[in-house]
DNA sequence: ACTTAACCGAGACGGTACGTCGTGTCTTGCC
DNA sequence: GGCAAGACACGACGTACCGTCTCGGTTAAGT
């Protein structure tokens, strides 16, 4: 993926411009748009090179030289898009800086844009390069974010020391990601306030890893693990 | 979707057979036993119907008569084959059960099997009838199991009365999901238990529905509203 | 062809009717029907034996039960329609008698038995059933008719005593089929007229056959042959 | 059909290349050649595109590229390899000329590519293009021809000069065309000559357009008016 | 009246070819 | 040498018929 960046990076190594004429600038943005716009209209798999480079009115050719296959040209075009950077407040509570956090998230997704996140990680399915695009540019900045607004709730005291950060946020997230993917009940805001409060709540008393916990992993028998549900 | 069946209701509704030679079973198993075969080697996207058809010795007609598509064929394969594997035991405590199934679900998902759920669902993404499917054959009921390990939590007291099953099932689910699909980090059973504690440890104490909250239909429950329960 | 035919004959063979239900003539009548009907519509190569099937409201299997393929149904069906024979007169002259004659034919080949003659023709070229049943069911009696107007001719004077009859009817009457199959000009009546006269009038001369011709068949040079042209 | 041709004729008459890549003569001529083969082998009705494109190592996409149907392939096929063989000599008789000219295309309607004429006409009783094609690609150019050897007898004096020239030669490659098509008697070299002198004799005294016997526009020219000519 | 056997309609079956579309590569002439 | 245009070999698409095969039901002759 963003084989261009890589090209790129190898004319400036030589120091020593390549011959003959440079490469266009006009035509690879416009495959980025066509292929935003496209991709919010059908979906991963439904969008052809053909389509794109016919709607960019480019040659099918030059996209070929620039991106080795869809789901680069997607991860490209999806990048060059995450325009506006999320705010992440400070308003002196984890459930307020987070609700608010996911809430813009869920803006996110409720627009176009959100379209192509669910195509995104659709295609990721069967090409690692796209899932892997995905996870760099998109979900590792926003959590890098997060973990400062957990970290000061940590400090805060709101939450224990020792919380698994990715535990919280796969949990938080997770719940977001279920109902955007499969689409089965309402992705409100109402929801997100609930999986927050609920999550939020269980991290502030039991939210550390295993492996500092001293009771056991797995009880031989469930009936006596009952007790231990409150660790 | 899962024609098959409907086709086969409309038999049993009319109680009386269509003219016409019936359906020959032996091909409607051989294909999507071919369907789970050739899935497991190629994902969804490189999946072609003509390869089925080939290696079930079936007619690529017969396909197209009784799925109307690539996913519809892929969810009833899908179905008919996790139907019977996912159990909700009754061990006696909301965490055990819950840890157990959701391990159970972690096995399969972690099996070749696993390639099936993300096809299914990153097909999904641009064909409503494939997510739809996914929920109504795999999802609900699925989820009906659920709903009566979470009641005999309730039943038990480990969990309050007016809790929001959804809500709770999704918050645990969807940290499954998402680990799955985005592969961020590692899906392990540890994963899973914490995952499974710190979520019920939330919602013992305040996961229930606002609506019902706020309304404060049945004050004599044994209920105990908390402070910091607003928004 | 004809394979109902031969299987009655087989009937009255044994002189002891079959057992079990006789065959429906009802379902081979509309079968019947049906092809000559899509025959006028479609042409040979475009005619289906499921759209005939299901236009006559008969199954596939029966059209199969008593005709082993397109070819054959299309003869029988051809034939069944052979309802007015033509009327050949005797007027007087063969100039009179013929052009009568090829003038009824015309009138059959514009209307909408045009299309089956047409398409009997075209089958013919692939299946030699067919047009065996073409000649037999259709040229032949027309042909047997056409050989006692020549023959008056010949015993009235106006045509040579060693007349090689089917010379003259194949020159004549082959006039009328390449312009009906090619198309390339009018099949006009005035055109038959004007192929009736200078046949005839060529016939009336030198149409007796070669054999009892005394000149050379092909004179070893063009110059030399000049003179023989009038035999 | 016969659109490679159009397109090319396009391209002259713009005198500018189109842009993109040029087609490729080399899979033209290989499609051209494969057709020719597998009709000979199995007819016009049993001959697939898929097997052409197979055959000839080309995509099947470009036979659909260049040549709309079977038909128009077929006709291509036929005249590229028709083009160069039938000539018409000047031996100095009309006789002679005619003779040699249709006993040439006797040999072609004898050899392997007698079955693609056959079955260009059989397929052009349900194709209008296809019938049109073979008029103008095949008929047409060699009825040009005929003309002038029909005209230089009209210049010797051998045939009347108000002569209908397409009247003549409808009758006499009709003669060839129906025993050709229905088979119903030997079509040999013999009935060729008898044809030829009996219509051209019969041409010789009478065959001039009704239209102008009537008028009598130049009653200098040594025209016998026969008493038959009636009606 | 009952059995028997062949008929019938409907339509599913394994196939084959259809004509279309997208893939990724290639060849042009222009810039 | 980049670029658009577009032809190319390839391969899957979803459809239409092929000729065969079950089905349940019908129709008569022979018991």
């Amino acid at each position: 993926m963003a084989s261009s960046e890589q090209k790129q990076a190898g004319e400036q190594a030589g120091s020593k411009r390549r011959p003959g004429r440079p490469r266009c600038e006009h035509s690879r943005q416009a495959t980025l748009r066509s292929t935003l716009k496209l991709l919010q209209k059908t979906g991963f798999a439904d969008l052809t090179i053909e389509a794109i480079a016919a709607d960019a009115g480019v040659g099918k050719a030059t996209v070929y030289r620039w991106w080795p296959n869809k789901g680069a040209l997607v991860v490209d075009a999806f990048a060059s898009s995450a325009e506006s950077q999320l705010h992440f407040p400070d308003c002196g509570s984890v459930y307020g800086d987070m609700s608010l956090q996911m809430n813009q998230f869920l803006r996110i997704l409720h627009s176009r844009r959100g379209r192509i996140v669910s195509a995104v990680i659709a295609g990721g399915q069967s090409d690692a390069e796209l899932i892997e695009a995905f996870r760099k540019r998109f979900l590792r900045p926003r959590r890098q974010e997060a973990y400062q607004t957990l970290r000061r709730g940590i400090e805060r005291g709101e939450l224990p020391q020792d919380l698994d950060l990715d535990l919280v946020l796969d949990i938080l997230y997770g719940a977001i990601y279920m109902r955007f993917l499969i689409r089965h009940a309402d992705l409100s805001e109402r929801y997100i306030n609930q999986v927050c409060r609920l999550v939020l709540d269980g991290a502030s008393t039991i939210g550390r890893p295993l492996s500092k916990v001293k009771s056991q992993l797995r009880p031989t028998n469930g009936r006596k693990m009952q007790g231990a549900l409150r660790n």
